[in-house]
This record gives C-alpha cells, sequence and structure tokens, in this order.
DNA sequence: CTGCTCCTGTAGCGATTGCTACACAGATCG
DNA sequence: CGATCTGTGTAGCAATCGCTACAGGAGCAG
C-alpha cells in the first residue's frame, strides 16, 4: 500500500482540483508537474497524497465517473420508461452543456481502454457496467429482454457520444431522431 | 513542405512498416525511436523520409483509414439495401478478425480525437465523413430519409465498436440483436 | 530539553522525448 | 578531375517525464 498517506481534507482538496483540470485538459497530455503548478503544489507533493501517477489517475476517473453517473440519474425519471422514451431522455441530457465535460473525457478514456492500457480499461469497463445496469432498471421491458435492451441503449448512447465528439453538428441529432423513431416498439404502437 | 525527401519506394516501405507497427501498438504510445527500431532503422531515418513526427503520423492514419474503408466495402454487397440488413452485415464484418485491429486502433484515434489533439482530430473527422456518404449510398431508403439513416446507422456502428472494446463478450452481441430486431422498419413491411 | 512523526520545499536522478548538427560515402554532373 | 546533391550513421541537445533522496519546520510525547 503506497498511496493514501497526507491529511484526508488536503488530499480531497488535490483530488477536486484534480479533477477539474483532467474534465478540462483531458487524460492522454496528463503529467503531474503541469497539474501541480495549476493546483498551486508541487509534484512532490501529489505524489506525496496519491503515491503515483496512476493511482492519482485512478482516483480521479473514479470520481468523474461518479459524478456523471449521478448527473445522468438524477436528470431522468426515476421509474421505468419504455427504450424510445428513455433513449430520448438520454439524448437531451447528454446536450446539457454541464454534461459535455465528462461525457467528453469517457470518450478519451473509452479510447484509451479500447487499446488495453491501464488504469483507462479498468475504469473505463466499470463505467460501462454501472451504466448498463442502470438502463436495465430503468428500462420497460419484459425481463427476459432487459439485458439485451440495456445492452442495445448502451450502445446508441456511446455511438451517439462519438459521433457528436467527431462530426460537424447535425449529424448526431440527425441520428438520434431517426433512432428514436425507428425504436418506438412496431407492435403496440396505436395505429 | 518540410517532409516526403527520400526515395519513394523507401518511404513507402516505412510507411507500411510504421502502419502495421501502429495497427499493433496503437497510437497514444507511439514514439520514434521504438517505432525506427521495430523497422531496422533509426529515428533520424524517419524524420528524414517524413519530416516531422506528426507527418508521419498522418500518413500512417490516412492509410489506416483507406484501408479499413476498402475492408468494409469489400465484405458487403455493392447494392443497396434496408437498414437492419445493413447494420447486420455492418455487425458481421466487424467481427472479422481482421478488421479488428484497424478497428480498434479507430475507437483509440476516435477518443483523442474527441480531446481535440491533432491530427487525430482531422482524421477522425474525415474518416467518419467517409463512412457516413459511404453508408448513405449503400442504404435502400427514400432520399429525404437518407442522410438521417446514415447518421443512425454510424452512430450504432460506433456504438457497437465501443461496446465491443469495452465491455465483456456477450454484451454487444445482446445489442446487436436488439437493435437490428428492432432496426426493421415498421412502416412498409406487409402487414 | 530530546526525540519522534507528519508535512513540505529543494534538488536532482536516470530515462525518454522530438529533433538537429555534422561528417561521410556514393552517385551524378560540369 | 572537382563540385554538388542524396542518403545514412553518430552524437548530442534541450526539454520533459515519473519518481526519490535529503533536509527542515511544526507539532506532540517523554
Amino acid at each position: 500500500m503506497t498511496g493514501g498517506r497526507g491529511r484526508p481534507e488536503q488530499r480531497e482538496a488535490f483530488l477536486s482540483g484534480a479533477v477539474e483540470h483532467v474534465l478540462h485538459h483531458g487524460v492522454a497530455t496528463l503529467s503531474l508537474r503541469p497539474l501541480a503548478a495549476a493546483l498551486g503544489t508541487s509534484d512532490r507533493m501529489l505524489l506525496y497524497y496519491f503515491g503515483t501517477r496512476e493511482e492519482l489517475l485512478t482516483a480521479v476517473l473514479g470520481v468523474v465517473g461518479e459524478r456523471l453517473q449521478a448527473q445522468l440519474a438524477a436528470a431522468l425519471p426515476a421509474e421505468p420508461v419504455p427504450p424510445a422514451t428513455l433513449l430520448r431522455g438520454l439524448a437531451g441530457a447528454l446536450q446539457d452543456p454541464a454534461t459535455e465535460s465528462p461525457l467528453r473525457l469517457y470518450v478519451e478514456v473509452s479510447g484509451l481502454a479500447a487499446r488495453g492500457h491501464e488504469p483507462h480499461r479498468t475504469v473505463a469497463a466499470a463505467v460501462a457496467e454501472g451504466w448498463l445496469s442502470w438502463l436495465g432498471s430503468r428500462l420497460e421491458v419484459p425481463d427476459g429482454e432487459r439485458a439485451d435492451a440495456a445492452a442495445g441503449v448502451l450502445a446508441v448512447v456511446d455511438g451517439l457520444l462519438l459521433v457528436r465528439f467527431l462530426a460537424p453538428g447535425p449529424v448526431a441529432d440527425r441520428a438520434v431522431g431517426w433512432l428514436t423513431d425507428r425504436l418506438e416498439a412496431p407492435g403496440p404502437t396505436t395505429g
């Protein structure tokens, strides 16, 4: 056990400062000295409180993941809704400016995770897992279909994120509209 | 114009070697000396032939993007098909082991592009644009719906990629099945 | 007082980064 | 022949990286 020394309040302060910095500047180019300078301290101190760059990064990404899930959960109704409704609500929440930074970071981390780099891989897998179970609990579908529907909605949400950050403006909106139209259950719709 | 010196054939050889190396080791940790060692040369030579690390990277990503689009185009029927059919075909092609490396690299680059880093941003935007128009040309939909449908399919494909590389095995398959079921057009079906 | 532990500042280490200066061999050209 | 251009090897530079060794001030215990 190397990390975790120092006064807990100071560690918390450094941690939340680091979260802000990472949300703003990303994770791919993160290095200790610029981060420490932005926090008004030195790399020496960050290593004292977190032990290792990787442990600091893990802590930061953990905070962002929890914060993101809380934001999305708070922006959506608590009771289960049909897939298309949930997707519409999610698509709306994804446009909230307050969620842009964490979502952009999520995409960035996912890209590094796809290559297998730690700690991104572990963190991204945990976040995806959390979303999956959360989506499952909010979906108004037969139990036998629940896991499939959650996986499908997760894929669509992730795809919308990627498209939103890669392609210019209208493409993501077109995708949302077309997909939600198509995901209205073909059976029980009133003709 | 700094880059592009040296015998073209040697440059081609270095380039395709670099492509293989990047496909295998990713782009986030790419540095000149290890790459040069793997190619049996020196960083000095790579800079002589490509001018700059970034120019080399741009060339590599360009080759991968073209190769990927050619692979996917070759694996799918040339005539337009309904969205669900196209999506099924794409989902199948995405499972081909030969496409895994380029697709994983595409996800990695997209993550870095979402943060705005060059040259990833430009390359990823170009690749997404290419896919978008290619998807549009293969979709059997009314012209008024074409752009929306292409955007929707692109989002789903990108989402499936992310899920496949982040979540353990069955999740991506569940998503494919559920989505293709739901995307069977509810309107023009005989009923 | 002495001693001990906790926190922090300074300095630096070894490794790696992209890139460059310089020398030199061979081909080409006058 | 000399001059010049092209390709390549060697060496190195300034910067940055994560991390560590060491010293010292502050508080508390004996």
